[in-house]
DNA sequence: ATTGACACACTGTTATAACAGTTATATCTT
DNA sequence: AAGATATAACTGTTATAACAGTGTGTCAAT
């Protein structure tokens, strides 16, 4: 049964990586819900690996923030807290407020078009029942090229850590009801990054990544764990 | 010789912690300068712990930018090139811009005293040839104390992070020579934090970060690995 | 009935060893 | 002598198994 793990050609798929993609799936799905303990030997036994690469998958799950430790005792899913979710939206302003601020300063024609398709997709699509599966998925697009098109690989690096806690939140609390864009939203904040004034750009993304953040906590805080 | 992995009542040292420690130091040392391969099994040997621990200290090593590796090749000490240092500031910058924000609406008078002496001292001891030790442990100080007021767990962990790198950037390039600060330079940033005025704040800091950009990526394509 | 202690069934931790690539060197062939 | 091939000595990778705490439930004594 260990069809997964064949080299195929260059790039080698590590049996962490393994591990990993499926505990991630189970965790952002629900069926691992917050608090819930991982065991190590029941996720190697779940994940078809052995202990070993186990640790390492549930290493890289506590850097994303999906999982905690305590020493000597196990792995459990995070709880998502208001300090915690509050923690995390703070830090994802500083990184893509940043972001915004490099576009701004550096950005090819090519890179504006791409974004700005996506954005206006984002502002014209509504977030209906049945497309928000879709527009999620965009809008997480829009955000990762953003990150991507800054060409700094620490920065992407930072951005991905805090994306997947915050995709988590959303799994967890958000509706389709409880969201809804202004018309121009995202294109509003392409036109400032495009403007070339970095402050510009910066207060513009603010903006937008504080707008969620009100909406998020709310929810958080009604749903005990 | 296992005098070192004793459990001393409550806090437990793992192994990991062991090799991380002494790898660490080791690399800040320049005795595992930039480029070296670092063989888990010779790193096993040499920090008395097996293969296993080695992996998980070999990878935050990588967390902190310190170590990279190529799959199936193995992990080596990073090469601070112009691009990585580059990448690192500008996320520094990310970090510690939003530090300043939170700060200049959420600090306590103990916190903006005890930070201030910091401040003070760094302005008055001159950084000499004899000083130099003493001085840059005080600016890590003040750095470090600035992201734990904070009171984002998330920015304190990024921080230390980005951190290490910097560390080890100063360790192999900067001499007492070339730093000089002007007079009330972090005497002046804890005013404009303490104005509470964010984007004076982050102006400030901005400013701050930005100061020792130059000089660092001189000295780094200056010194080829 | 309550309380204490002991044992068992979990948990993490990590050393050993076998497997599997990669690279460099030595040997063989042309 | 030059090139190609095989081999040896590395490297990472990871499965197995033994060790070491932690918590829980049960049984006996009070």
């Amino acid at each position: 049964m260990t069809t997964e793990l064949q080299n195929t050609g260059d790039n080698f798929v590590t049996a962490p990586d393994v591990a990993y993609s499926i505990i991630v799936q189970k965790i952002l799905d629900g069926e691992f819900p917050p608090g819930m303990q991982l065991s190590r030997r029941k996720m190697a036994e779940i994940t078809n690996v052995s202990v070993i690469p186990v640790i390492e998958a549930l290493k890289r799950l506590e850097e994303d923030g999906l999982v905690e430790s305590k020493p000597k005792w196990g792995s459990y899913v995070t709880i998502p807290t208001v300090e915690k979710v509050n923690d995390s939206l703070e830090a994802r302003e500083a990184i893509e407020c940043q972001i915004a601020r490099i576009l701004s300063e550096r950005m090819t024609d090519e890179q504006f078009n791409e974004l700005y398709q996506i954005a206006e997709r984002l502002d014209t699509v509504p977030y209906a029942e049945d497309t928000i599966e879709l527009s999620r998925n965009a809008h997480l697009r829009f955000h990762k090229t953003l990150a991507e098109f800054s060409g700094n690989a620490k920065l992407v690096n930072m951005f991905e850590r805090i994306n997947l806690f915050w995709i988590l939140c959303n799994a967890l609390t958000v509706r389709a009801k409880d969201v809804e864009y202004p018309r121009y939203w995202h294109r509003k904040l392409m036109d400032d990054i495009r403007s070339g004034d970095p402050d510009r750009a910066e207060a513009s993304m603010r903006e937008h990544v504080r707008d969620s953040k009100g909406r998020i906590i709310e929810s958080v805080r009604n749903s005990h764990y």
